[in-house]
DNA sequence: GCAAAAGTGTTCCGACTACACCCATGC
DNA sequence: GCATGGGTGTAGTCGGAACACTTTTGC
């Protein structure tokens, strides 16, 4: 950020960010990305990311959790920046605008636990969770963010435990590998090698506690171990 | 970025771009970064990352390329997106400024060939090449965008085939090897190890070349055959 | 010849694959 | 009983780690 003196007018922009939050059905193995319905132009009465536009003094992140906040109360959240979308015509309103403001996003990916998490209905609000594969249209260039942030959902969960952050407190073996199914396609390893490995990796704790989902053997409820994965934290890990 | 009508103001922001450019020297086995030094308010005189600010018009990666190829010609060159900083506070300027403009930085990431980069130096601007083990005091939060760089160098380079994007365009396994442990640090694979799983990989050509330095058996140069390794491309893969 | 650097080969062992098989439940 | 899903075991194979060894140069 130099910048000599030239006679090149720099560009004003309102910088917004826009969240994308996915979480999972574990009932019906969809993955749900959390979509608002916006109530004023542009876009009026379109489907898009959970976003606000950045205010005097306030920072990115807490930008960020401000809108989350507002839309959804949630007991654990992961967040990180995921990228950010700023070329020119990327929002109509820098066009209607007298004074030539560009429009930045940043945009954040969120994971959230969907049974925990509840949805804010403020009146009239619409606010819902959409199954990936069963979009609306999106206003602004909100799909192309939410293809970027699939990209990293694909990506992150193979090499980091961000299945449990979407997945509850206690969850069986299964539930965990239809997780990854849902997420990642059919074709990884199969089940019983996924089990053996993931156990041997020693960060699942068996409670104890049995589950009965209709038919069949009752299976276990795991947990998170979360100390005992503190020390495999920075080692490179596969979790596909 | 829906915004509802508020009584908070919004922030105004300009945006600029800072590149974090590496390099290696290969032949004494240092990973280098280019920095500028400033030559107006603020930080004047000071050790910078090359950026610049957006103009009207002009979409964030011309605006990194605008900088880029205003400090250094390139033949071959990796970008991509690395991270934005837009917290109050991180440009004094901030301050200064009667409109209470915030500045928000998208920083870039790059890679080019040490060799071939020849640097632009118009009149009296200070450009340099520094080593990352002796870095100056940077302006802004450089650093901290500099640290952020490395990180996303010591990933990539693990899974993708960015080396070769640093690396001179015929090189020894030993220039790869030492180039690894620059980036790395000493402790993984063995010379022997690594020389083996990378050629089993098949994108790496042997042009049959031999190159002599000083005592010892002259090794053969190789070359990265980007065709060998196109079906490869999205495959998980690790290059350590 | 000797040191230095490049390049090859070999042995060992752990991990992943692909199954076959056993267990506990609902109906 | 049998279907259904949970859970365990094993044999074969592949690939990485460690290290010994050979080759070709400079001096």
């Amino acid at each position: 950020m130099s910048g000599k003196h030239t006679n090149h007018p720099l560009a004003d922009f309102k910088v917004g960010i826009d969240n994308v939050i996915f979480s999972v059905d574990t009932e019906l193995n969809r993955l749900l990305v959390l979509l608002v319905m916006r109530h004023e132009e542009p876009f009026l009465g379109q489907w898009s990311l959970p976003g606000t536009l950045v205010r005097q003094g306030e920072s990115l992140e807490t930008a960020s959790y401000r809108v989350l906040s507002e839309k959804i109360r949630v007991k654990n959240l992961y967040v990180e920046q995921l990228y950010s979308f700023g070329g020119p015509k990327r929002d109509p309103r820098e066009a209607e605008d007298a004074y030539n403001v560009r429009y930045l996003s940043v945009s954040y990916f969120a994971l959230v636990r969907y049974a925990e998490a509840e949805l804010i209905a403020d009146g009239v609000s619409g606010i819902a969770w959409y199954p990936l594969d069963h979009l609306p249209d999106l206003a602004f260039d909100h799909q192309e963010i939410l293809t970027y942030g699939t990209m990293r959902l694909r990506n992150k969960v193979k090499y980091s435990p961000v299945a449990f952050d979407v997945l509850p407190e206690m969850f069986t073996l299964s539930d965990l590998y239809q997780l990854y199914i849902t997420i990642l396609g059919e074709d990884f390893s199969d089940y019983s090698n996924f089990r053996t490995r993931l156990l041997k990796l020693g960060f699942l704790k068996d409670t104890g506690i049995k589950t009965s989902r209709g038919a069949g053997r009752p299976a276990s409820l795991y947990r998170f171990d979360a100390e005992a994965f503190e020390p495999l934290k920075d080692k490179p890990m596969v979790f596909v």
